[in-house]
DNA sequence: CACATCACG
DNA sequence: ACGTACGTGATGTGA
């Protein structure tokens, strides 16, 4: 017997949902750019009240003539009833994916057409509070795997798809007359194209359309009333947190148009020479430096094998002394058209609005963890760069031309551009950047939450963990382990992969994959061995957790405490509650026994056979495993997927830190800074220069205040070795 | 739409 | 007698 948390609710939802047509492309340009497009208008608006029962009778659809009408014309009745719902506390407005319909309600009926606005505080998102719960994002994703799903109106979508943009006939008509204009300025003689066809669908050209749109708009404001009912709210600490967010989003940030428009340019240009380049080398076999297959069968003509075309595979075939003068160059081509980070300059351009800022980049609760993700333009992985003067090379591109950065820089452009990819992000005018992150936030958070003392002493004195780990993996002193070498990236990965159960062979992968860095198998065995028996407390917490684990999905509604965490199962979702009083859900968490083969390996870790030919067992159990229904993180398919111990403390590890990011954003909004953007470990607020004061660091000046902010520890985390540093410039930069 | 690749934490 | 690093998003190709 499902609850009706709808009792629960203090409030009344007046649930909302926009359907909008538009010149703009919101794939493009997102949602803040296509809101405040002069063309983009709305198509209806269903609105259901939570007060009423579930049915598609009770859903309100204000028609295409209703959103035309300003304000000041709407009738009395409906304007004193919406001014109350606006003004009423217990009234809260509601929609799935709420950032659109804000930015919809605030560009386009309060600013053109003068509806009263609704306070931030008074929205509420549909989607966030399913992403709570570790669910499918998109709208009928959700209802379907919460089963509550009205059904797919697949000629509703196709007819939205089609009334959201203007008509086939005017689109064609539009590429004709811009021909047009084009031999009109070469002064050469123009075609009849004809008058203009009907631009937009509207009731009075297609009423039969219109008819099916507006059942469609009424069905997902149904369905999401549907999912809004199995679900309970957020908690206060993740409302608020949204709020936040939303403010962060709306507010967006500034960007240095000019620059991004001239770098844009000249790659455009590369990009065509090397498209030539490509073209005349390989006699057309090769396309596109992307187009792997085809690579791989131009390489095959030389009998190079390549397994792969990632990078480091394609640095490693570059090494080879004997490889044919055409193969490497079309390898070079490859590094270089391959670099994702060029599209960016493209993403900027197609989202920044007329006031130069790029907003909606920030995602809330994009992983199960409830981590943040990144949107569009995806700030959270820009490239980390490899010119060391970022300022002078910024100073060099607004100076000189392709040709001229060539001799500076080299003939290949494209690493210089991505080194200053993040340098185009820029503080408001008469504003400086505020920039802090963590120092290794999850290894401090995984001591912690362990109560691993002597990992916690460490971080207390200040030493390098990684290094230290370097130290003990390579037999030498702390001193002698190289700093900007592979040894302590060693050391990092070691740290932070043996924290989560990672085994000697990923390890070996891992440091290859990530950090280049061959290790080998003594060393890899030596490693993961030494981790675990220094950090036995990281071990026992492992095992801790998912027999926490498996004990409250057996016994439903029981709390199984680790530590500083607990478990619980709650109806389907088992709830891992941390800290700061946030969970992370599983749904439909189960147990179920396994047997576990294990084979017998030598001393290399080859496979060993029988006589018969079949692989030699080493030992067999049954085990207890863990499974769950989730979004697999590659697929993004809705999967049943497998959790143990370590991947367990992993998912906490990273949903903790993540609150440690999320109080720092509060504090840092309560006194005066102003959130732009952060990546995990880092966070970028912007304040009018000499709001607050600034000190000289070891690495240039910093803000002693936001500092402070950064590493003041919430009443939850006490104990918590937190060290933050960081910078203060007008312009973003890797710290 | 699935997959590979490239980025980041 | 007891093993398993994890979490994202964007872009482009090719079926």
């Amino acid at each position: 017997m499902a609850i009706d948390f709808r009792k629960h609710l203090t409030k009344i939802k007046v649930r909302m949902d926009f359907e909008t047509q538009s010149e703009a492309d919101i794939k493009k340009t997102g949602a803040y750019e296509y809101s405040v497009h002069p063309t983009t208008r709305v198509m209806c608006l269903a609105i259901k009240l939570s007060t009423t029962s579930a049915e598609l009778k009770n859903v309100f659809l204000f028609n295409w003539a209703f959103m035309q009408t300003p304000w000041a014309k709407l009738p009395q009745a409906f304007k004193t009833s919406w001014l109350e719902k606006i003004k009423d506390p217990r009234f809260v407005f509601s929609a799935h994916n709420a950032y659109f319909e804000e930015c919809i309600y605030n560009n386009v009926l309060s600013k053109r057409l003068g509806w009263p606005a609704i306070p931030l505080t008074k929205w509420r998102c549909n989607a966030v509070k399913g992403a709570s719960h570790a669910l499918p994002r998109k709208l009928g994703e959700m209802a379907e795997v919460l089963q509550c799903s009205i059904g797919k109106d697949y000629e509703g979508y196709r007819i939205m798809m089609k009334l959201c943009k203007p008509t086939k006939a005017w689109k064609s008509w539009s590429e004709k007359r811009l021909k047009n204009l084009d031999l009109e300025f070469k002064g050469r003689q123009t075609k009849d194209i004809g008058p203009e066809p009907v631009k937009w669908h509207t009731p009075v050209n297609n009423p039969e359309d219109f008819k099916i749109l507006y059942r469609y708009c009424k069905i997902d404001v149904l369905t999401e009333e549907k999912i809004d009912e199995k679900l309970p709210d957020l908690i206060p600490f993740e409302q608020e947190n949204w709020f936040l967010d939303q403010e962060l989003n709306l507010r967006g940030v500034a960007v240095d148009m000019p620059l991004v428009t001239k770098i844009f340019n000249i790659m455009q240009a590369e990009a065509k020479t090397m498209a030539k380049e490509l073209d005349v080398l390989t006699m057309g076999l090769v396309q596109s430096g992307r187009s792997r297959d085809q690579i791989i069968a131009y390489l095959d003509l030389f009998d190079i094998e390549v397994p792969d075309l990632r990078a480091g595979t394609v640095e490693d075939f570059l090494a080879r002394p004997d490889l044919p003068e055409d193969a490497r160059k079309l390898l070079e081509i490859r590094k270089r058209l391959a670099k994702a980070s060029t599209a960016k300059y493209k993403k900027f351009l197609d989202m920044a609005a007329s006031d130069g800022r790029v907003r909606d980049i920030i995602l809330f609760m994009a992983a199960s963890t409830r981590r943040w993700g990144g949107k569009n333009i995806q700030p959270q992985n820009f490239p980390r760069g490899v010119i060391k003067d970022v300022g002078a090379a910024i100073e060099a591109i607004k100076l000189y031309d392709a040709e001229e950065l060539k001799l500076l820089y080299g003939e290949n452009l494209m690493p210089l551009f991505s080194s200053v990819l993040r340098g185009m992000f820029i503080a408001s005018p008469g504003h400086e950047l505020f920039v802090e992150d963590y120092n290794a936030i999850e290894a401090r958070v995984l001591h912690w939450l362990a109560d691993n003392e002597d990992g916690l002493e460490l971080f207390a004195t200040g030493v390098c963990l990684y290094k230290t780990a370097a130290a003990e993996i390579f037999d030498k002193p702390y001193d002698d382990v190289d700093d900007d070498g592979s040894e302590r990236q060693t050391g990092k990965a070691s740290e932070l992969g043996c924290g989560y159960q990672m085994g000697w062979k990923k390890f070996i992968k891992a440091a290859w994959d990530v950090y280049r860095v061959r290790v080998d198998m003594v060393i890899a065995k030596k490693a993961v061995q030494r981790f675990r028996k220094k950090h036995y407390k990281i071990v026992e917490y492992w095992k801790n957790c998912e027999t926490a684990m498996i004990s409250a999905i057996k016994n439903p509604g029981a709390y199984y405490k680790v530590g500083k965490v607990g478990f619980r199962m709650e109806r389907d979702f088992l709830k891992i509650y941390l800290p700061s009083g946030g969970f992370m859900a599983y749904k439909d968490a189960n147990v179920f026994t396994q047997q576990v083969t294990i084979f017998d390996e030598d001393e290399n870790g080859e496979m060993l056979f029988n006589e018969d030919g079949t692989k030699k067992i080493k030992y067999q159990f049954d085990a207890e495993k863990i499974s769950y229904m989730a979004q697999n993180s590659l697929t993004r398919q809705w999967n049943l997927e497998y959790t143990y111990g370590g991947k367990i403390v992993e998912n906490i590890v990273q949903s903790a830190s993540r609150d440690i990011l999320a109080e720092a954003v509060k504090r840092a909004s309560r006194a005066g800074f102003l959130p732009l953007m952060h990546s995990h470990d880092e966070l970028v607020c912007e304040a009018p220069i000499g709001k607050f004061k600034k000190d000289m660091g070891k690495k240039g000046e910093y803000c002693p205040e936001y500092r402070e902010i950064m590493e003041t520890l919430p009443a939850w985390a006490e104990g918590l070795p937190l060290k933050a540093s960081g910078w203060v410039d007008t312009r973003y930069k890797k710290g």
